[in-house]
DNA sequence: CGTGTGATTGTTAGC
DNA sequence: GCTAACAATCACACG
């Protein structure tokens, strides 16, 4: 632990018990992992692939940039991002499939961007040996040749009014 | 100066 | 099929 200021108070699940037992969460058909990790706790130092296409922002990732903006702007002094994260998460949960629809849709979009960044790094793995790929110095230099930003989005709404509830 | 950490959920790749 | 790990964010503390 080297950051975590002295308050750092992680009130979160010790307390509050999440009862949400239902059927949501994972960890219902299988018994969640328990010890071990669950969720993550921030990479260490791989730094390992030149150019690993990271992981596109997912749906409630999408929501929650812009939600971020908003609970800022109501909470100019939280500096907590614990805070957004928690009230993110209520919040998006709170949203209908409808509302979470539109970052839904780029989190779509997001998966077409991906997938083809990963078979290009697929393609870079395996040509690594091969021939010094790293492009050391050279090129980099016009990179943008984009005259149409290819935005693509919002095409077809499927109206699909999925308001279950 | 750099990086790890804290919290959220979703998504994807690996076994 | 399931699990683990990683995706952004912000401010701070430690080496």
């Amino acid at each position: 632990m080297k950051g975590s200021k002295g308050k750092g108070k992680k009130d979160t699940k010790e307390a509050l018990k999440p009862v949400e037992d239902k059927v949501g969460k994972r960890k219902a058909a299988t018994q969640v992992v328990k010890s071990s990790k669950t969720q993550s706790k921030k990479k260490k130092a791989p730094m390992k692939d030149p150019n690993k296409p990271k992981r596109p922002p997912s749906a409630f990732f999408v929501f929650l940039e812009e939600f971020r903006e908003s609970y800022k702007k109501e909470h100019p002094n939280v500096k907590a991002v614990s805070a957004v994260g928690k009230a993110g998460g209520e919040k998006w949960k709170s949203l209908s499939s409808a509302e979470k629809a539109p970052y839904e849709a780029k989190a779509a979009k997001r998966k077409s961007d991906y997938e083809k960044l990963m078979t290009a790094y697929n393609q870079k793995q395996e040509s690594v040996d091969e021939d010094g790929e790293e492009e050391s110095d050279k090129s980099k230099s016009e990179i943008n040749d984009r005259d149409d930003e290819e935005s693509g989005e919002e095409d077809d709404e499927d109206e699909d009014d999925d308001d279950d509830d």
